[in-house]
This record gives structure tokens, sequence and C-alpha cells, in this order.
DNA sequence: TTAAGTATTCTTTTT
DNA sequence: GAATACTTAA
């Protein structure tokens, strides 16, 4: 237990008390990780199971890297950890309890883009005018009902909420609720917001099950708890009741996610709900410089609402802050690639040491261009994740519908792609039919000959023979295989296969890491249930974070994506009113406090060095607009920022004095040598890691044994060639990636030797 | 039913 | 300026 002494005073205590409530408050770079790590662990040493403890997360990464770090401490008893998101471990709970609910455990979740569209059917189903009932508002309505435990007969007979509604000319609905509940139910399907809100459900219906569990969890963990909304403190305070083991951490001053239903209230007023609470404050950063979070102290001080803290550091002074004023938003990107490029230089900084922070994920398009044409490699963290691209959308619609054929949204994805002559008109015949026989559509299509005859009737029982083939082949074959067939046999792989565009190959190659991540999948020998099911639950709360690619990249994201994370060298853009606060925050001082938490954030991400930049000019909806400097730069004490950069008393809007819009005074204007020499040619954007003098070689050449190099994989071995009916591939073994099978048609590879 | 062309909205952040 | 929705022609 040599780590304790690794702690300082209330680091130590915080990980030591585990006997009742407890509330950690943890500034910026305080070490938080490393106390719960400990804590849990700590916990385990003094002997109490890891399947007694609960601990809940915001991000399925932060579970993972806590479950690795605590198992370098006690061994390999953390893998049974209850540890994981909210929206994972209450999934997991449900689907073992879900017939209790009148769910199939087999249930789909739907994710924001499936809610829309079934938001936007019933709009049109009950004639709605869709210019004032946006899938988007209604959503975000039914959702923050949801968070505050209002369910849908609730809502109807709630004043309040209806009066709002009607201000807004949208009485509307708690109608759209209750039939959108209802679609969903049939559908087998529960939406994010479901998986917490039946979890309540589930434990108010049914004692014995909240005692079932109340009994497992002794000890509950809540990491990022300022970010929790109503629906999740609810659940935790519930599990926690028996053993009163309950331990928050949080920092209200990062609160960034109210507008997605997290109360700061629950932070403020946890002391209320658990008079005996232990408070433990950790104040002390470790990450950034003196000047870094003073400053960050600075800006925070002009929120009213937060529980009294004093940040400080033992750190040295470090660098000032470093603010560019430039003239347009290509400007800035150009000033901070070659700031970065200089900086690198200079101090012999990793790319990965450097992050360029955004509010807003359209900002990264200049960046990017900035950056490929200074030939910096960077990585986009967050943005369109993997399973987000279409392609892989209409994948795993097919082997949603497979295993949940009452899911709709899935069956409008698949129905006509690839075309089958299965248009819109037929669709909602289909619709009609199975509404006035009181059926799912599946009912009807499976049974198609029933209710209609003609030529379309000819395509969706080909369709519906076609489901009920691969239903079978799930049940015969594992994962990987039922899924390949599918590919195959539903006609995407040839769809794709047949467009021999950039992108289309793009697609294809898509598809098949789809496939070859369930194979990973349904060969991991640490998962317990290997079946396509268990991987499209898995699949359905993956997000953007969760993916990791390795290398030495600058990395790009939104200030949201940044919590919990930290860079020697941070650039945040787009300093500016109505961009940085945005404009839709600026009606209430509650959004503006939020805003300025999120300028807390992006700040203290920074460990040595700190640069803000603003445009006066800028690109929106393709409009050039003038832009002010942000109130924030103005909120930040003078003391901490480097008076050769923007000097003057007030960020004036002044044309900048150098036509190139770099006003860095002091530094010498030597621009990188390279920068704007060539640009790298202008296909493929995001696999910046491709070497210049990739050359993609004939696959007839390639043979056993020869080391070659793939342009997403990386260098490798062929281990094997083999031949699939037309079809060449090879297996090559890649020394990061492992042992992957590829087809020689698509996969570009060069030969190394 | 589909493809191609035109109009329109959108951008705040995400489990 | 992109993604989507809607219109029109084949």
């Amino acid at each position: 237990m040599d780590y304790l002494e690794s702690l300082n005073e209330p680091q130590r205590e915080a990980v030591v008390y585990n006997d009742g409530p407890m509330m950690i408050i943890a500034g910026a770079g305080s070490g938080k990780t490393r106390v719960l790590t400990y804590k849990i662990a700590y916990l385990m040493e003094q002997g109490v199971e890891p399947f007694n403890i609960l601990s809940l997360t915001f991000t399925n990464k932060a579970a993972r890297e806590m479950r690795e770090r605590i198992e370098e401490v006690v061994g390999s008893d953390a893998k049974n950890l209850w540890m994981g998101t909210f929206h994972s471990i209450f999934a997991r709970i449900l689907r073992f309890e879900a017939d209790k609910m009148g769910y199939q455990s087999n249930f789909t979740i739907y994710d924001t883009e499936d809610s829309k569209s079934v938001i936007k059917g019933i709009v049109k189903d009950m004639n709605l005018d869709d210019k004032l009932y946006k899938p988007n508002s209604v959503l975000s309505r039914i959702s923050s009902a949801k968070n505050n435990l209002i369910s849908w007969r609730m809502y109807e007979n709630n004043n309040e909420l209806r009066i709002e509604d009607e201000a807004s000319g949208r009485h509307k609905i708690s109608e759209i609720y209750k039939e959108y509940a209802i679609r969903c139910f049939k559908a087998n399907a529960m939406d994010f917001d479901d998986l917490l809100f039946n979890t309540n459900v589930l434990f108010h219906k049914f004692p014995d099950v909240l005692n079932k569990y109340q009994d497992k969890f002794r000890y509950v963990m809540i990491d990022e708890f300022q970010d929790t909304n109503i629906s999740q403190y609810v659940i935790t305070k519930k599990l926690a009741a028996r053993f009163q083991n309950i331990c928050v951490v949080g920092d209200d001053a990062q609160s960034i996610y109210a507008f997605r239903g997290a109360n700061i209230q629950n932070i403020l007023n946890f002391e209320k709900d658990y008079p005996d609470l232990k408070v433990v404050k950790l104040e002390q950063n470790y990450r950034s410089s003196q000047n870094i979070v003073e400053a960050a102290n600075s800006i925070i001080r002009f929120n009213q609402h937060q529980l009294p803290k004093n940040v400080w550091t033992q750190n040295d002074a470090g660098a000032l802050i470093e603010i560019f004023k430039t003239a347009t938003d290509n400007e800035e990107a150009k000033i901070v690639a070659s700031s970065i490029f200089e900086e690198k230089m200079t101090h012999g900084l990793r790319n990965s040491d450097i992050a360029i922070l955004y509010r807003t994920n359209s900002q990264s398009r200049a960046i990017e261009e900035a950056l490929r044409r200074t030939n910096i490699k960077y990585k986009i963290v967050g943005g369109l994740s993997f399973y987000s691209r279409k392609e892989i959308k209409d994948m795993v619609a097919y082997l949603r519908f497979v295993m949940n054929p009452a899911d709709e949204e899935a069956f409008k994805r698949i129905i006509n792609y690839p075309k089958r002559g299965i248009g819109l008109t037929t669709v909602n015949k289909l619709r009609v039919i199975a509404n006035e026989n009181n059926l799912k559509i599946w009912d009807v299509v499976s049974n198609i000959r029933r209710f209609i005859s003609g030529r379309a009737a000819t395509s969706i029982e080909q369709f519906a023979d076609m489901i009920k083939a691969f239903q079978f082949t799930v049940e015969q074959k594992d994962a990987f295989e039922a899924a390949s067939l599918i590919a195959k046999n539903s006609g995407m792989l040839r769809e794709l296969y047949d467009d021999k565009t950039v992108e289309g190959k793009v697609r294809y190659e898509n598809l098949q890491e789809l496939l070859n991540a369930i194979k990973a999948f349904s060969e991991d020998p640490e998962k317990e249930d290997k079946s396509l099911d268990s991987f499209l639950q898995e699949v359905s709360l993956i997000t953007s974070t969760d993916q990791d690619a390795d290398e030495d990249t600058i990395t790009l994201m939104t200030i949201h994506m940044s919590k919990g994370l930290e860079f020697d060298h941070v650039y945040i853009v787009g300093m500016e009113e109505n961009l940085f606060p945005s404009q839709m925050m600026l009606e209430s001082r509650a959004d503006l406090e939020e805003e300025r938490r999120l300028f807390y954030v992006a700040m203290t991400r920074a460990k040595k060095k700190l640069f803000l930049s603003f445009a006066l000019q800028r690109y929106r909806f393709g409009k050039l607009i003038m832009c002010e400097p942000s109130r924030f730069l103005g909120e930040i004490d003078r003391t901490f920022i480097n008076a050769r950069g923007v000097v003057s008393s007030s960020f004036s809007n002044e044309p900048p004095r150098v036509p190139s819009g770099f006003t860095k005074v002091g530094s010498n204007n030597n621009q990188p040598t390279n920068l704007n020499q060539r640009r790298t040619s202008g296909f493929n954007k995001k696999t910046t890691q491709v070497p210049d003098n990739f050359v993609a070689c004939d696959p007839n050449d390639l043979k056993e044994g020869m080391r070659v190099m793939h342009v997403k994989f990386g260098e490798g071995i062929i281990t094997k060639m083999e031949i699939d009916g037309a079809d060449k591939r090879a297996k090559v073994r890649f020394d990061r990636e492992g042992e992957k099978t590829l087809i020689l048609a698509f996969a570009k590879l060069m030969i190394l030797n």
C-alpha cells in the first residue's frame, strides 16, 4: 500500500475514508483520477469483493482506463468490478430484467438519429406543421422530460409544461411524447434517456429488484458528478440507500453539460441530501503552471454560483498566455499552424503534446487545411465517428433488424437499400396495413401474400425470405460468419464493391473493417458473451471518444471532448463574441456561466503554455461576418497575459497592422520555410499518416512472406495468400494491428523490400 | 420508382 | 458550404 505515501493529505483522506457518504470536490488537475483509482484499489485490498463495487463514469474510455490502472495495483480481480458509463451499466441491468418491463432482452438502443426519425414520422402522421415541430426541439423537450423523470402520462397532466408548450405554440408536444413512447416500446427499442428512465421505473415498480441491487452494490462511486442529471442521481441514490456508501467526485466549476440535462444542483445540494456527509477538497493543482492556474481562477470568479475553493499550485510560474488577433478565420488557422511549428522547433515538443480546442466542430475545417499545408500531422477527436458513417449504420441496421424485427428504424434503412424496387409508396402502404390490422410491420412483410399481390409483393417476399434466412444463419453460425454472410447476401457488399469512386472504395474498406471488428469481438477471450446480439449492444453505446489510433499527432477537438485530458500546449481558437460564448447561450445568466465554465475547462487543459486567438472576420453559413473579441478575453487578469501579444487595453476592432494579420509582436516573423511550400495532394483528407511515396502495388506481385505496408494498418508480413471465388485475399500480420484478411482488389498494399 | 436538380436549413456542445 | 428536403422529369 505504498501508494498512500505518494498522495497528499486530502488525497489520502479521500482514499481511506470509506464509511458513509462522501463528496470529493476535485479542482482541475488535482489528481482526481488517481484518487478514485486508489480508492477502489484500497477497498479491494481491505477485502471488499470487486463485484460489490459500482463505479460510474461518463465515457467508456474513462472506465476502461481506470480499470486498467486499478488492475496494475490489485491484479486481474479488477475485471470483476462493475465499472462503466451510466448508460452501459444500466443497459446491462435492463437487459437482465427486461421481461419485467415488458421488453425483450434483445431490445435495440435507438441513437439520436433514430429518435429524430421516429419523431419526424409522428409529426407527419399527425399532420402537424414540421416547421413548428422540428425533430430536434421536440426530442430535446422529450429528453429533458425523461431526464427529470416525467413520464408521458405525467407530462399530459402537468400544467406548467402545458403552459410552456402553449406559449411556444407547440401544444401537441405531449401527444407526440405519448406516441413516441408507444412506438419505441412497440419496436422493442429504448433511446438513450430510456436507459436511465426505465431503470428508475424498474426500481420503483419492483422493490425486490431494487433490493437485489442494493445488496449487491455495497459501494457506489460516481465520477464527474457535476454532469449527472436528475434521473441518474435518483438511480444512484436509490442504489446506495442501504449501505449509504456513496462517493461522488466532481468539480462544479467544470459542469458543462446542462444542455443535455445535467443538473448542477446535484452537486450544490448534495450536502442537504446527506447531512452527515464527509467532504474533502482537492485543491492543489499538479497539472498547470502558476500563470495558467491563476488566469483560470481569475475568469471563473465572474461566476456567481460555485462551491468555495481555492485551486493553487506549487509549479513554476511558467510562460504567459499569448493572444493572437487575426484578420480572418483562415489567417487564424495559418497563424496557429505556424506557431505550432515554431514552438515545436524551439521546445522540442512532440505533436501529441499539443491540442487545438474550439467551441464548434465546424471550426475545424480551416485549421485542418492550415495544418495540412504546414505538414503537421493531426487527428480529430469526435466529430463523425466510425460507427456513425452511413455504410456502417446501414450494415448495423441489417444486423439490428435480423436480431429484432420490431425495430422499425432499422427496417426503414434497409428495406430499399440496396435498391430492390420497394419505394416510399409501398412502405407507406405496408404501414397502413400494419396499423389497420394492429400488427407490426414485420408481421405484414413476412406474410405479404395475405395482404397484397403484384410486383411489389414479389420484391417484399424476397426481402422477407432473405431476412428469415439471416435469422436462421445467426442461430447456426458465430457472429463473424453470420455478419459476413449478411453483408454479402444483402447485396450491400456488392453495392459498395461496384462503386468505383474513391469514396466508394473507402466505404467498402470501412465495411470490411466493421466485419473485422466483429471478428475481433467474437474472438476476444475477455468477453463472456460473444454473440452478435452482445456486439450490437456494445456498438450502440460506443462514442467517438472511444477509439484510439495512437500516433504522434496533434489533437483537434471541441472543448467538450477535451474534458479530463491534458496537453503541454493548448490553443483555444475562435475567442469571439457569439461564437464563444455562443450566441445561443447569451440569453440567461445561467447559460453564460456555463459558457464560462467551458472556458475554464479549456484553459485548465494546458500544462505549460496557453494560446488564445480570435479573428475579426469569419465565414459562417458560407457568409463572411464581422466578429468582436470574446468578453472572456477581457476577464482574464492582465498580469497573466503576454503584453507582446495583443497589447492595447481593449481588444479593439481595428484592423490588424500587418495585412497577413499576424500580430504577434516581438517574435521574429521568420515563417517556417516549408510553410506553403507545397500542398499535400488533396485526396484522402483523413489519412494524414500515409507517407508521401506510398504507391499501391499490383496485387499479382504479392507473395507469401513479403513485407508490405497498408494505408491504415501500417507495416506487416503476408502470412497467407488465398483465393475465394473471384476474390484474391491476403492474410497479413500487421505489426501494430494484428492479423487481418484483406481483399486485394481493394486493399492498397505497398511492397517494402 | 428513381435520378437529377433546386431550395432550404443549419451549427453548440454528446451519453 | 454542406447536408437534407423537396420538386420535377424520365
